[in-house]
DNA sequence: AATGAATGAGGCTTCATTCAT
DNA sequence: CATGAATGAAGCCTCATTCAT
């Protein structure tokens, strides 16, 4: 029974992996029940087995989408600082194989979330859950104490949540051939200058 | 003759104002073109006068989204302070009626793109030219003087545009309900604490 | 009033020509309406006010071949010998410029007549006709009487048509470079054979 | 899997059988899928899992044309004289139920020929095979030996190729209502005569 | 007389889903 | 549990035909 549910899970699993692939590779609605089954090395049929419908796949996928930022999250509130919290948060997409994949997926995520409001129900309760997260990380942080601008935590929240978003944007434009490493790269500059900008303190400008 | 050119360009506006609807309800390719004629009020072969196929219709849809960030660019740039500039991009898509249709149809674009090679030629083209516009503009700025970040004028516009992209895709997930104003005094409200950021002098908030 | 019949006879002239043109190159029902106007230069509407349909104009194509043939027929009768009759009858359609024009042509009037009886009526009935006029050029001629074959004239003009048509067969099959010359001596070359078979006194192979 | 490959290949059988009907009814572009799979009593969409387009299945039919006409040239190779060989070549056709369904499918393929380059280099190649063959047949044949006529194997091949063509041609002409027996008692008529003319020795005749 | 924009039925093809094996 | 053949609705696109200008 355990071993059943057990293979019931991976099951789920690697029809979810290939899933991703496509996804990823031809939108949610061009990718076709065929292209997964094939990814996956596995028959149509079964994946009507593990999953009632296309829909659900799509619902699975964001179901897991959720669950991976959990855990990004919680990585992120053990990091030992702020800057690294953000860093991890910023770069957890590029710890894949292909980041792009990820990058696509989430954006694609985001359009079907414009249409179908149990996918935005999902998507808006992840971003939510996640910027509460990272409010109460900097209401906690010391770095956040002597900063400048003003702003609640809150409201830096919802700007790093913006600007992370906005690079996934910006991820899908670039070329194929970028590698993961050169994602992160580019990522983490951004990620360091939005630091820089939110929690540093103003003390070497002020010399210059 | 002039006459039928005017009719052509008014039929293919006529057309794309209708494939826009269509797209930001059900996406690019869950939009059929019975759809797009429906919408338009028009026979569905009428649209193949105008527009090669269904391709062709996206690909223009992309071309005009790039003449309009044009104009919205042109607009930022003769705006009397920078504050206004951000203002005029971070709201642009709220002049509209329905600014949900514009978020919707960005964030499916980049979808797109994503797997697209031509489409995403043209967006990151298009991205580039704003973000140069807005590098420039930064550049020019008496209020980016006393910024005590360090951060270079490209630097502060890639920001801007990563905080742009995200506040779109956040766009999406709003309540159908909530009306053109209230997106727009949302963004409003993000862009002025950006613009505290990047550019306010730190003096007032430090008495706070 | 006699002039506007010429010009509408001219008009379904011109129609015809480009209808014969689409028609070799794509067959009958392949060729749109959209296309013989574009090759005759002139809007499609136009067409429809010299034939009431595209069926119109597959007929009035058959009529023509109709006509056409019985000119051959006439000019084969006037020929000074059953060689050149036969000649003429054989090589008729590489007087144009592009005799493959023709073959495809006639070859899509036999299929087109395999399903429409209309058509296979009056193709049956050119054929009947053509074939009675060559019945009774082989009974006048003296050439024929001393054919050993002991075949009727009847039978002798049904074998020579049936040779005329599988040679139009063969030559759709042709390289589309074959010029008409090239053409055209390969269907005399066929022809004086079978006039050698059918009309030529057997002394000669006799001393061989 | 023998089960599987032998399903695969009754399928891809049953849907040529349908399509052969509905292409001498109608013509290869005038049948419509819906109408092939109406005829094989299956729905639309399987004949897509054996046949990648309508274009494959016209080329699966001329290549199954071409291996019948390869079985027929067997037969007619084992025949005990030429002129039953002759026979075999010019009744193959109507030991169908349906003559008229191959005549007019044959004709159909010419002209798709006309225009189809694949197809032209197919049906010429059975063209020279068969006619090889023939030309072969004759060679060795005693009959061909008093010949009075002192054309070339090749030539005479070429002159019953010709006329075959031609009755096919003529066949697709003749009214619906008549049998197949009919059908084969006119086309050997014509072989029996054209036979004696290619390889009757010219003694009795002479004496009538 | 002539144009060509407009229509909409119909053809080809794909694909989510089911079900017998 | 697993397969993949089978279905048929639906999408894209073409084209014969009409009609206002």
């Amino acid at each position: 029974m355990a071993q059943q549910i057990e293979n019931g899970l991976d099951r789920r699993t690697q029809i979810l992996d290939a899933a991703m692939v496509c996804f990823a590779e031809r939108g949610f609605h061009q990718a076709s029940m065929h292209d997964i089954s094939a990814e996956a090395g596995i028959s149509v049929g079964l994946i009507y087995r593990y999953f009632e419908n296309k829909e659900a796949v799509i619902s699975a996928m964001a179901d897991r989408h959720k669950e991976e930022i959990h855990k990004v999250l919680e990585r992120a509130r053990q990091a030992p600082s702020l800057l690294e919290s953000l860093e991890i948060l910023f770069t957890a997409h590029c710890c894949e194989n292909e980041p792009r994949v990820t990058s696509a997926f989430v954006v694609d995520l985001y359009a079907e979330a414009a249409r179908n409001p149990g996918i935005a129900d999902l998507v808006r309760d992840v971003l939510q859950t996640a910027m509460d997260g990272v409010t109460d990380l900097i209401a906690r942080s010391p770095e956040a104490k002597n900063a400048a601008h003003g702003l609640a935590p809150s409201e830096q929240a919802e700007l790093i949540f913006a600007v992370a978003r906005g690079m996934l944007m910006r991820d899908v434009l670039q070329p194929r051939e970028l590698t993961a490493a050169e994602r992160r790269a580019r990522q983490l500059e951004v990620t360091r200058r939005l630091w820089r900008l939110l929690f540093k303190p103003e003390t070497e400008p002020a010399y210059a």
